[in-house]
DNA sequence: GTCTATATTTCGATAGAC
DNA sequence: GTCTATCGAAATATAGAC
């Protein structure tokens, strides 16, 4: 799987803050071992092996394997929302939406393990995040509907499905993180160099702006 | 997970044909349930009661549980690379990149079981098919870039990078397949009409080809 | 709070009658 | 080729000493 890591340092400090590290740490250990492996193909061993502690301490945490993995996906979760401030207050669409590419495109970058449990869960039927879908997800969909409707009424844009669009923000952005593997792979086995990373972003930047500017 | 379904019919038939059967409703089981639990979540079970036979009944066909899955991911795969006929021998980039995500669409809206099973083989890591990343599809997309390098020199298409708008096209169509739960319950809970699934087409296509035509 | 040892369940795979 | 019954391994979860 991969080597042990992310041992919590071991100062003297509050029991409070020593919870949180290991909190932590577990927490960082699942989302990698729920990423390379799904729900199903984890083992609480997998998880307690790399974060460098004893099976039943997980138990203690988190009563069972279900209940840390909700907590790794609303973790995820808010990382998403998040990107969401540059979509709003942008004066015109190639900056609102430019801007959410370039920060979409940054945290495959930095966090895909997060993007790969998302991509997973959703897949299944999001057994376990259902009421996020139709509750938060729903509602940020919507508002952002219509801040694109709002632009393409005013002639800033081309008129096009403002929801289409959405997900293929989505599709293309979360693409690098969910199929790192075979673009790595396609990339000659090498991961995507600084350069590499930013000739993706200009791509899907281009495309898209070029794509939806008014005609 | 779902009802049975896909029983063979029971009529006199030679024994070829028999297995050709039973091989085929133990893949179409296996498909599904794959797709719905991943790998590690699925079991023969789940599969045996979905295709309507004994669990034992699905090791006298394939060895073992990653046989069967290997066989799954396999078929899948036939599928994706069938699509490139539109790609080549067509005239122009609007008519090649649009025919090909007209098929990549169709696929997702007729395979979506297959594309989650091979999203989630990618994800990963890709442990059963990494030999076929590195040289069918290696291969495959290099001929492509080629075809798109071709026109990006006639002039046909804006000087775009042609390996990842290669990507896009992958993301944008797949996506419909693979976050098909996700884009169900933000459409209301009802699957995409046939309207909506023009729409969604519709909408690729323009901002895609429109993103990449010679300025 | 942490750890070792173990109970309990579940799953992949097989044996063997038909 | 098909099925019932079962073995053996592996996983979740817990008990209980420290």
């Amino acid at each position: 799987m991969a080597p042990p890591t992310a041992q919590p340092e071991k100062r003297p400090q509050s029991r409070q803050a020593a919870r949180a590290q290991t909190e932590s740490a577990i927490l960082t250990a699942a989302q990698t071992v729920f990423a390379e492996a799904g729900f199903g193909g984890a083992t609480m061993q997998m998880i307690a092996d790399l974060a460098g502690l004893p099976k039943a301490n997980l138990h203690y945490y988190y009563a069972t394997k279900e209940d840390l993995y909700r907590h790794v996906v609303q973790d995820i979760f808010e990382i998403w929302l998040d990107a969401a401030a540059s979509f709003d207050h942008a004066p015109d669409p190639a900056t609102g939406i430019g801007g959410y590419i370039d920060a979409k495109m940054e945290i495959s970058r930095r966090h895909p393990n997060g993007s790969k449990v998302w991509a997973s869960e959703v897949m299944h039927g999001a057994p376990v995040i259902q009421d996020y879908l139709e509750s938060t997800l729903r509602d940020w969909t919507d508002g952002r509907i219509a801040v694109i409707q709002k632009w393409i009424d005013a002639g800033q844009m081309a008129p096009i499905s403002p929801r289409h669009l959405l997900y293929m923000l989505w599709a293309t952005t979360q693409h690098y993180a969910d199929f790192g593997h075979q673009v790595q792979t396609l990339n000659g086995g090498k991961p995507l160099s600084k350069a590499e990373w930013q000739t993706a972003k200009d791509t899907v930047k281009q495309i898209i702006l070029r794509g939806i500017r008014a005609a």
